[in-house]
DNA sequence: ATGTGACTTCTAGTCCGTC
DNA sequence: TGACGGACTAGAAGTCACA
């Protein structure tokens, strides 16, 4: 899993978590609705000041949407 | 803090660590050689891709790149 | 409410150099 | 070894129309 896709699947997940529509982030954060859905398709490689508005408006720090996603192997751990 | 300054601070703190010069981590991370400069001294905003080679080379994750200094007062937390 | 292509503009990122 | 400038190219950032 690249880094692309690791923020692209928290960012989609932060989004749907305060239920906000792409066009509503989009316009929280400034940008254009579909470049929201670009993001989320993996089809740019962000920059951290465009990671750093998306993590403002969804309430978390912006190294949270880099973190790698769990593995069914994580549950599994004592 | 804005991002910028924190990523130049963790680049910069990381690389440090591991000993290398600007010019060898640039060389190890295929990135141009005045651009790791030009990074720790925040002139960009560097993308994830990058990002993310930076810090293979410099054997952290990603994500701690992006993270918040310590401040004082974390060290006079129980 | 989102996916996508085509397009333009702006900045990331390269490459040359000097101090 | 690192700071910094100028000129350039690649790709991110931003807009629009249509499905």
């Amino acid at each position: 899993m690249d880094i692309r896709e690791l923020f692209a699947k928290n960012l989609r997940q932060a989004r749907k978590e305060k239920g906000l529509s792409q066009e509503e982030l989009a316009h929280l954060a400034e940008v254009d609705r579909t470049y929201v859905g670009a993001l989320e398709r993996r089809r740019y490689s962000v920059s951290i000041d465009v990671l750093d508005r998306l993590a403002t408006v969804l309430e978390v720090e912006a190294w949270q949407l880099l973190l790698p996603a769990k593995t069914a192997d994580d549950f599994n751990r004592p």
